[in-house]
DNA sequence: CGCATTACCTAATGCGCATTAACGAGTAAT
DNA sequence: ATTACTCGTTAATGCGCATTAGGTAATGCG
């Protein structure tokens, strides 16, 4: 394995790429310092006083001073490369960030995430979906970007199976925003959607009402699946008729959520309806419509309530009963989580819960 | 530089982290596929097409096949390390980033970044001001912290000039957001105010209005000089007296501000009036309240206007005249610049126009 | 006073990839 | 046949950091 000791030529890096010179390494530091590149390191990382290995402190001051005043910084790649840790946490999003709704769920959960990892010690690297940068081509191995931060937080629905798949089997710490079971041993924060349903139906029980109708639409994501679960359950904890006509269930609610049929309801004995929350909005909406349009009052001759917080459009009609998501705190759960993972914790699931919204829309059934 | 042919002993890395060793390198690849590990990067890189560096067609195919069943995925920090970049771009802020009263400001913004960032290929480091994660500690050379990226980004007025100086004579990328002349070749980006006020002045002449007064502050930052500067230029570009009567400053508009003053003004001839904006609103508020308790119409009496956007509270109420702030564009605007700066470009000022508004308070002024 | 500690520090090495001088094999030119 | 190239591939090297076996004074012990 000896070096051929002829003259031979010196591949390797071009000597400067014009660009910037100026970051300081800490080989500059060491010799600012006059000691050796590794005692930087050392120093720098803390671990001499972390395992006992003894630096003076004098050397220890003359490498602080020098570092400072040269503006040293660690270079992540390196750091990362040399098998330790960066401090930086990954956010990649799959839903289109910019559209001006997603505004209003993006952002609050972006403060938690924020607030969490500064108290943990880490910035924050936001990954863009679109972005072509990096290694790997765009689309294909997008993903794989993230590898540069210590682990990452990954958020919405389009996530690829197959590419977190390869990612967590490279035991990759990685936590997803919303729960999900698919790729196996994935870590995952959600929002409690059963527990929360359940508690609006139970005030809506204990405001007196018998007959509770639940409006949804026809997906069958987790979150809508976890809604109608809570519902009923709700239901059957109140000692309520937890049939299958205590859900409508509608493609398109718009059309299929007429006046006349929430008079039939009515006449039937129902008194209070309960919508799921989706991205658009539609079966709330459509439920509001069709009550408007039946000429019912809303808290005196039937209440309403919204599995979730209203669309951004109708922030400013009256609160309906409900619940709201805590995304700040579903934001910083989730780094706590990643945080965990890295430090070698298990991949749970972990839910956290909603807060109830007693809001405007619920009141006492009206006297028979 | 020989080095020590005796049997010294090998430190490095210990054996394997126990962890992720699942992943493959380029140099299985080769082994697989029969050629040298610098074949390998050649060829996924595409860095040998472009450069004229031939490779056969028949090793390409071997080496690609190679990759694909084994599942390889270049190591995002390795290859950032070896290239001396990393498509990182900071963003650092100054101002308390996360508290609600910014996120009608802070968000906009960052959705132009991002969006930019994508498009050039880098991704985004978020330091937050409180972070002590990294090297360096908290307070005093927190800055450097965004040496770790390519160049970065500063928001907030309250950015350190020394620290920021310090930057910038290092030749580090920065460009700043907000007109600032403070340390010398630093590249910023800002919003118009000057053209923007201006064209407000005007619209407000074309509606008939002669007399025209400006509220401000008494504050001397850029945002307010350049304001009122543009006032001025629309009363003169409108041939309307520019005195220095047109302008009412005030440190405490909520109490200088009375109805009876505004009264007095419109006996005097006063038919419209601007206010600057700042981070409070205080003139805007004290405007609006003067003109309302001195039971003056607005846009029949006298019209008014914003040199801005209307504080989020005020978000309902009609929409003043005056100008938007492009938030992303700017932002985006940042990101070009500072892509410009680390490809080497000068570290020059830039200018974004603003939107005009042309709202509902405003109107011609009432037959004398 | 000689040898074993102890306290501090440094040399050497590799992480995974990009880069480039140089080399071997053809092929064309002299 | 020797030189002159072109083409295709490889060996060697370093990016910046972390890690660890030693080395070298300074100190302790009998």
């Amino acid at each position: 394995m000896a070096k051929e000791a002829a003259g031979r030529a010196r591949p390797g890096r071009a000597p400067a790429p014009a660009g910037r010179r100026a970051r300081p390494r800490q080989a500059e530091v060491a010799r600012l310092a006059g000691v050796s590149q590794a005692t930087v390191s050392l120093v720098l990382s803390g671990r001499d006083l972390a395992t006992g290995r003894p630096i003076s402190a004098e050397t220890r001051a003359k490498v602080l001073d020098a570092a400072h005043s040269l503006g040293y910084v660690p270079d992540p790649a390196a750091s990362r490369l040399a098998a330790a840790r960066n401090n930086l946490l990954g956010v990649f999003s799959f839903t289109a960030t910019f559209p001006t709704d997603v505004r209003h769920s993006y952002y609050p959960f972006l403060v938690g995430v924020e607030q969490e990892a500064a108290a943990q010690g880490y910035d924050l690297v936001l990954f863009t979906g679109s972005s072509t940068g990096g290694a790997g081509a765009g689309g294909a191995g997008a993903l794989n970007r993230v590898r540069l931060a210590d682990g990452c937080l990954f958020l919405g629905r389009h996530a690829p199976a197959d590419e977190l798949r390869r990612l967590v089997a490279d035991d990759f710490p990685v936590v997803h925003v919303g729960r999900r079971d698919e790729p196996e041993g994935l870590a995952w924060v959600g929002a409690d959607y059963v527990s929360a349903s359940r508690e609006v139906v139970t005030a809506l029980a204990g405001l007196g009402h018998r007959r509770v109708l639940l409006v949804r639409e026809d997906d069958d994501a987790p979150a809508s699946t976890d809604r109608e679960r809570g519902f009923l359950d709700g239901l059957v904890d109140s000692g309520l008729p937890a049939g299958s006509d205590a859900v409508f269930r509608s493609g398109d609610p718009r059309h299929d959520l007429t006046a006349d049929r929430v008079r039939a309801w009515v006449a039937e004995g129902v008194t209070a309806f309960v919508a799921e929350e989706t991205d658009t909005g539609a079966a709330w909406r459509a439920l509001r419509a069709a009550v408007d349009e039946a000429g019912l009052d809303c808290p005196g001759q039937v209440s309403l309530a919204l599995l979730g917080s209203p669309p951004a459009d109708l922030a400013d009609e009256p609160a309906p009963m409900g619940f709201d998501i805590p995304r700040p705190a579903l934001g910083a759960e989730a780094v706590r989580l990643l945080a965990a993972r890295i430090a070698g914790g298990p991949a749970e699931g972990t839910l956290v819960a909603c807060a109830f919204r007693p809001g405007a829309t619920a009141g006492p059934p009206p006297a028979p």
